[in-house]
RNA sequence: GCCCCGUUAGCUCAGUCGGAUAGAGCGCUGGAUUCCUAAUCCAGAGGCCAUAGGUUCAAAUCCUGUACGGGGCACCA
């Protein structure tokens, strides 16, 4: 219907131009819903948009334009009002095609028909030292249901995670576990103050002892030499000289334990994040930007030669410099320090480069809010190295404080004292902790209720949204209405009362608040579109009867009900939550 | 110092591709259940949309300045 009133106001305007002394003029139409029924069901603002492009007034201009509008069965009326809006008034009957169209497209109305493009989100990526905590909470549901929205709106969709598996802290991880394997049978070795203090340390030493048991014991010698490393654990660089040692020690056992710390720490967060719903499709290791294959150059190396040989790198105190500072960041930054390491930075250009060489329209990475400083030097090597600005996109997530019994519940890494993921979830369950975190707009800060999310009542936004759900089935099943069943024979014009007319309007709504929210990465307007649809339904459930003696009448407002209820479960699936029969 | 984000009802927040009278939930006041799930609904009170300018027929929405709050400015990851 709003199609079809665009497409005539369309041939309208352009005739209009075309007779005018003006050509050339570029514009669009948009249809908005009215809020206030008084000025009819849609409104344009055309005529205030192109009058001074016409030279003419808005008022003139609507006037001419609704004088030509055709009116038919559908499109009842068609009036200026205000500064030139033109309002259009349609039949009641229009607003239920929606119910068809949910009707036969099920779980697939709202989702777009049109092959959208590939897109990359790239999310959580948290290091592979310690289990998820709650800071990675929020990001972690972003990405997931920011993937389905994608998904939804007809894009085919890569869900990655980045493992810094390669650095120093994948060092300090080994040199932890190893110590932790050693303390199970020697009681002189002591914990490094500066390695990972947390308790899943412990459990993964105690699987490298099983599988593996005396074979990276010390030697009466080397015990002799550690015990005073272990006493001097106070700067950085002393866990270095503690993880020189082992690698001297140990050799090859160094990287066995290394892997298999690695492989245990992986386990941890892939399980952490399937109990939250969250599953990514592809892992992509740092360490893969460093192996040189068939005498070919590391991806990461690849990476500064492509840079400098669209000159922008240089060399100074012995380091590889890239000249991001002429590409709108700060300052220069390093890619390869003085000793030959790669910097972080650049394993991160290698592998932007990377996601730009696997041909995706879109490339989105969710990343926190503290991570924006470094927005402008990946930009800056992607476009030195060539590369499209406009794919790349980042989120930045905002920070989320816990809040329990009113009060913020504190929380500081360095101290330990964090609550990690599993731990949430099992307080409030992974379902109402999805909602909460995908409840807010990304960039906001965020306060999540633990009590809140935990009580099943009112207050509680996604209780009252399954509630609508779980209520149309109990109709449902009062009525042993047959969902199955082809309703081609239901009078869908008995629909005419101001709260069946309203959500039919909300109904018809959904595909572009799909298409919207997919656009602009705001995941968040699905929870608000629900909200309102909850409402509109729990209203409309309080002021009608729905098991009545008239059947036309009752086979039509069960048809507008499982309009509702489809659409329900519809939004509900992307934001990864159930819909329940019964409550 | 420089950069990013924010500031909307008592509280937590939507709304920002500019549109007609700025919304929701909570909290507050009052009401609805012999009847399909009251985990619900209905009504009321509550706003200089931080602030000062600018652009426009039209600004919470766009531009500039200011104040306040959060974050970031490594040869760390």
């Amino acid at each position: 219907m709003q199609q079809n009133i665009i497409n005539q106001l369309k041939l309208i305007v352009d005739e209009i131009i075309k007779e005018s002394d003006f050509s050339d003029i570029n514009y669009k139409i948009r249809l908005q819903e009215n809020k206030d029924k008084e000025h009819g069901d849609y409104a344009s603002n055309i005529a205030m948009i192109l009058a001074k492009n016409l030279a003419t007034n808005p008022k003139n201009l609507a006037e001419q334009i609704s004088k030509d509008f055709p009116l038919d069965d559908d499109i009842l009326k068609v009036e200026v009002a205000g500064p030139g809006f033109i309002n259009f008034f349609v039949s009641e009957a229009t607003h239920a095609e929606v119910l068809k169209k949910i009707d036969s497209e099920k779980v697939k109305y709202g989702h777009s028909k049109q092959k959208a493009g590939k897109v990359l989100i790239e999310y959580v990526s948290s290091n592979p030292t310690g289990p998820l905590h709650v800071g990675h909470g929020r990001g972690a549901i972003f990405g997931s249901v920011l993937a389905s929205l994608l998904t939804a709106a007809g894009h085919e969709v890569d869900e990655e995670y980045y493992v810094n598996d390669y650095g120093r802290q994948m060092n300090i991880l080994t040199v932890s576990v190893w110590l932790r394997y050693l303390q199970t049978s020697n009681k002189n070795i002591s914990m490094s103050a500066l390695g990972y203090q947390g308790d899943y340390i412990k459990l993964i030493a105690e699987e490298l002892f099983k599988k593996n048991k005396e074979k990276y014991q010390l030697s009466d010698n080397d015990q002799d030499n550690i015990l005073p490393i272990l006493k001097e654990q106070q700067d950085e660089k002393d866990i270095d000289t503690l993880i020189s040692f082992m690698q001297s020690i140990l050799g090859e056992g160094f990287f066995e334990i290394r892997s298999f710390a690695l492989d245990n720490m992986l386990d941890i967060i892939k399980s952490d994040l399937i109990n939250f719903g969250v599953e990514h499709n592809l892992w992509f290791f740092e360490s893969s930007l460093y192996v040189e294959e068939k005498g070919e150059s590391s991806k990461a190396n690849k990476a500064i030669s492509d840079l400098s040989s669209n000159d922008f790198v240089y060399e100074k105190d012995g380091a590889i410099w890239f000249k991001s500072s002429e590409l709108r960041d700060d300052k220069d930054r390093v890619l390869q320090r003085s000793n030959g390491d790669h910097t972080y930075f650049s394993s991160d250009v290698a592998y932007h480069l990377d996601k730009y060489n696997r041909s995706y329209d879109r490339i989105i990475n969710i990343w926190g809010s503290d991570h924006h400083g470094y927005l402008p030097r990946v930009k800056a090597a992607m476009e030195a190295s060539g590369k499209d600005l406009n794919k790349l996109e980042v989120v930045f997530i905002q920070f989320a404080n816990l809040v329990r019994n009113g009060e913020k519940v504190s929380m500081s890494t360095r101290s330990g004292d964090f609550i990690t993921l599993s731990e949430l979830i099992n307080e409030v369950t992974p379902e109402a902790a999805r909602f909460f975190y995908i409840n807010r707009k990304a960039d906001q800060h965020l306060e999540f209720d633990l009590g809140l999310a935990r009580e099943q009542s009112k207050d509680n936004p996604l209780y009252y949204i399954q509630y609508a759900h779980a209520r149309i089935c109990s109709v449902f099943n009062k009525v042993k209405y047959d969902l199955e069943e082809d309703h081609k024979s239901v009078n869908l014009s008995l629909l005419t009362s101001e709260k069946e007319i309203e959500v039919q309007k909300h109904l018809t709504s959904f595909p572009s608040l799909i298409e919207k929210a997919a656009k602009s990465n705001d995941p968040h307007l699905i929870c608000y579109y629900l909200k309102d649809l909850a409402s509109l339904f729990h209203s409309y459930y309080n002021s009608e009867k729905f098991i009545i003696e008239d059947d036309n009448l009752m086979n039509a407002r069960m048809f507008l009900l499982k309009g509702i209820k489809q659409v329900i479960f519809n939004g509900l699936e992307i934001l990864g939550v159930s819909s329940p029969e019964a409550m």
